[in-house]
DNA sequence: GCCGTTTTCGGCCCGACTGTTTTCAGTCG
């Protein structure tokens, strides 16, 4: 079983909570945890690179040292380091650390002098009322700990992008209704299109005499106020979501906004390049010595340490830097590259309008095409198309595109892939199709060879188009199944087949990293709604934003071709 | 532990808010 990169980065976090417990050198710290948002981010395994013999020091933040561990890792699953440091430290310490409040040096306060070495520990203590009397700890803090060990028991889930939006935009109204408010703008994760959000982070610019924050904090749906000061405070909303607001001056929006939309590990890399100039970056501007010389806009604080604009959905310190430095930054594509969407379903099976009606909502978006992929008999839940019935649609097309102007129908279906690899639909009639999105519904649990080994398999139809949803994963629901990604995409290149980047909001499929392994592989993509209905073709922009955090241009996609040019591409 | 158009050694981002503090450490983003 190979070691996964998510396995090694969770290696080195933990080493470095420990680390970090043990009061470490606090510059190794971030040297692990950088280690491991590298590790995290890329595209290609560890496992992998270390069996072609690649130099791992050449990563970003990863050097001789790390490489060494890295390697040891993958080839004996185990990380010595980190065994020493659970053997100096309980390992279970570090799960105190995701408690709010308790950072690093209570932990270890509480581990030292009440003998805590679990969360049941910190309860017993806390109840009895032993944590108050510990210096630095006070009544406030301990009560504050004991609440918190409740609420742990609520399982924590990042919201979905169309989740958060729900709850974003009644807030941004509220606020920008404000008197006095000039601008409201969501910054962080949510502003670099990540497809989970944590905490909203709101940016605004308002008069020195706006009562934003007393208004922020008395919204109807706040049921805590975490913090609250002169120019920031933290509420929690009813559904859960925490909320960061930041109040600026005009003349330092734009470095808030940097500041604000991190990511973190951008933040710090950005002000390392600010420093090597000689100056300082804060979330108030650019400034030598006591002077702001930039700040206004992002424009102005990229342009001060010596960058060109960074867009957000890059700010991932994976490698933007270095590439915005040597000009070569991707063009990122945007919807309105997109001149169709070449997956959706219609009341034939699971979906909610009829075909007439999905055409003229995709016309009225201005696509020049849209393929209608209704799913074929295996997925009997979603009333699946029998041949007969799929022929009978293909007619149906057929004498609707002669009737409609200005869109075209394509002939598709979502075609189940077989347990055996095998499509559940005959070879005659796939022919009669301007392409085949194939899908795995079934059989999730495959070990990774024969998952992978039935898809190649599925692949190997010359009638397979576009491999939808590839992972099958749901954000916060279902984990990805088990395959070879990367053997998959080389085999889709080679038999000039692709891969969907799938819009809905729980799915994203492909991620990010998926999208980036996908362009440096030279595998093209089709961003696709899968939309049940008029209103769902509308989620393609969160499929955008998925890509353009893959680092996509439009010349990685498939669907910002004219119709002339997909069909030659769909030839295989 | 990493890294180098000031360095192979000596740096390593920066500020707000809270609680326990009489001047600040710890945590957080």
């Amino acid at each position: 079983m190979p070691v996964h990169n998510s396995e090694i980065a969770d290696a080195f976090d933990k080493l470095a909570d420990l680390l970090e417990i043990e009061a470490a050198n606090p510059f190794r710290v971030r040297a692990y945890r950088n280690a491991a948002l590298t590790i995290r981010a890329h595209p290609h395994a560890m496992a992998e690179l270390v069996a072609q013999g690649a130099d791992l020091s050449e990563l970003p933040g990863i050097g001789d040292d790390l490489a060494k561990k890295i390697r040891t890792l993958v080839e004996t699953g185990e990380l010595p380091a980190l065994k020493q440091a659970e053997r100096r430290t309980p390992g279970a310490l570090v799960a105190m650390l995701r408690i709010p409040g308790l950072g690093p040096k209570r932990v270890r306060a509480l581990h030292a002098q009440l003998k805590v070495r679990s969360l049941k520990d910190l309860e017993r203590a806390a109840r009895a009322g032993r944590i108050r009397e510990l210096a630095g700890f006070g009544a406030k803090t301990e009560a504050k700990i004991l609440d918190q060990l409740q609420r742990q028991a609520q399982v924590e889930r990042r919201a979905t992008r169309s989740a958060a939006e729900d709850i974003a935009a009644p807030l941004l109204a509220y606020l920008g209704a404000v008197k006095g408010v000039k601008q409201v703008t969501l910054a962080g994760s949510y502003r670099r299109c990540r497809e989970t959000v944590g905490d909203l982070d709101i940016l605004i610019t308002a008069s020195k005499d706006a009562p934003v924050m007393d208004r922020f904090v008395s919204y109807d749906e706040v049921v805590a106020v975490v913090s609250q000061g002169d120019t920031r405070s933290t509420v929690r909303l009813r559904s859960g979501m925490q909320v960061d607001l930041r109040v600026v001056p005009q003349v330092s929006y734009g470095a808030a906004l940097h500041y604000f939309t991190g990511s973190k590990a951008h933040n710090i890399a950005v002000r390392s390049l600010a420093v090597k100039r000689g100056l300082k970056l804060n979330e108030y501007g650019v400034f030598k010595g006591d002077k702001r010389i930039a700040g206004r806009t992002e424009q102005e604080v990229f342009d001060a340490v010596g960058l060109p604009y960074i867009e957000p959905e890059l700010r991932e310190n994976r490698g933007e830097i270095e590439a915005a430095r040597q000009g070569r930054l991707p063009k990122l594509l945007t919807l309105a590259e997109l001149r169709g969407d070449l997956h959706c379903h219609t009341e034939a099976s699971d979906g909610h309008d009829s075909l007439r009606a999905m055409a003229l909502a995709a016309r009225e978006l201005g696509y020049d095409y849209l393929a209608i992929c209704d799913h074929s008999r295996h997925v009997t839940v979603a009333h699946g198309l029998e041949p007969e019935r799929l022929a009978a649609q293909l007619d149906a097309i057929d004498k609707l595109n002669d009737e409609l102007d200005g869109i075209v129908l394509l002939k598709s279906c979502e075609v189940d892939i077989l347990a055996d690899g095998t499509l559940d639909m005959p070879d005659d009639i796939l022919a009669r199709l301007d392409l085949a999105v194939c899908a795995v519904h079934y059989k999730f649990q495959l070990s990774r060879r024969r998952q992978t080994e039935r898809i190649l398999r599925a692949m190997d139809n010359r009638h397979f188009s576009i491999l939808a949803h590839p992972t099958g994963r749901l954000i916060n629901d279902r984990p990805p199944y088990d395959i070879d990604l990367e053997r998959l995409m080389k085999a889709a290149v080679e038999r000039g087949c692709f891969m969907e980047v799938n819009a809905q909001p729980d799915r994203l499929d492909l991620s990010d990293e998926a999208c980036r392994m996908a362009s440096e592989l030279g595998l093209k993509v089709a961003i696709s709604s899968d939309a049940h209905s008029c209103a769902g073709l509308g989620c393609l922009r969160y499929g955008v934003d998925q890509a353009r955090r893959g680092w996509l241009t439009a010349d990685d996609v498939i669907n910002t071709r004219s119709l002339k040019a997909l069909r030659r591409l769909l030839q295989r």
